[in-house]
DNA sequence: GTCAGTGCAAACCCTTTGCAGAAAG
DNA sequence: CTTTCTGCAAAGGGTTTGCACTGAC
């Protein structure tokens, strides 16, 4: 059985089939937001997802949207980024990897794994367990002369 | 009287001085807003800075708070955590370290610097500078049970 | 006295919720 | 037909804002 990536482009049957792997039941709505997200294979919120959707001929009301954009995120569809305190961004690439956040720009963007590993974990408080590692790497816009002193 | 708080140990006269060397005016309520992260040394949130400091024999309002916190922030006095899309974190520990999360509790550790390295970073997309790392592992509490198959 | 800082409450924005109607199986 | 999902609008919660009063120098 062919088994179907993230990023792909996807039929309708096979986001259905990646619906139903996960327990979740394909309904029109469901179905086109999962299109929206694995279609672009980008970092969308919320809101954006909510634009894009209603973009089509589907319509989804915002209440949807998030709650699932939720759901998907529960049944790790996909992954909650959280780099900014105003609004939740959910990321269809659930394999490691990392990211930049261009604080100017809002612009988020993937680091492969490969490309940044760390040195060894710390020991982990007693009583917990690891639930992942988030790396992210703030940037900015070079702005020219911001870099030099003064103000 | 003054409330003592445990792990107090900077005079009023110290943070005044602190504050000066970042260009802050030493009111009444920064002094205090400062005091009750500096005792601390905790992570704290706009909301529990508001309910530590209003604690003591200042008032503060909790607009006041909030601007404060973001002008210490804006200064270099404390750092903005964020891990938490309902709620952003002050941490007084301006030097460079990484946190654990615990999802269960909320509760943001520390990692020592020297003990979470990164091997390496990639190159940054072109035309911008690098504004920061953060490093987040999140943890859970270890439940019995909970870690192995069939939850 | 002047200017920056503070307080109050309303505004804001993203997100969640309650419940009636609609769709899925 | 029964259960689950969807849509609407209002509620919720952290954060920001406008403006008059207060405090700092």
């Amino acid at each position: 059985m062919a088994k179907v990536y993230p990023g792909q482009n996807l039929s309708q049957e096979d986001i259905i089939e990646m619906l139903a792997r996960r327990q979740i039941q394909p309904t029109q709505q469901r179905i086109r937001i999962a299109e929206v997200l694995f279609a672009r294979r980008q970092h969308l919120s919320a809101d954006q997802v909510l634009a894009l959707v209603n973009d089509g001929p589907v319509h989804v009301s915002k209440a949807t949207v998030y709650n699932t954009l939720g759901l998907f995120a529960e049944k790790g569809l996909v992954r909650q980024v959280i780099v900014d305190p105003s609004r939740v961004f959910y990321d269809p690439n659930t394999e490691e990897h990392h990211h930049f956040y261009n604080v100017d720009t809002g612009a988020l963007t993937d680091i492969d794994a490969d490309s940044l590993a760390l040195a060894g974990l710390p020991e982990l408080p007693a009583g917990t367990v690891s639930d992942g590692v988030d790396i992210i790497i703030r940037i900015r816009e070079q702005v020219p002369g911001r870099d030099r002193a003064g103000g």
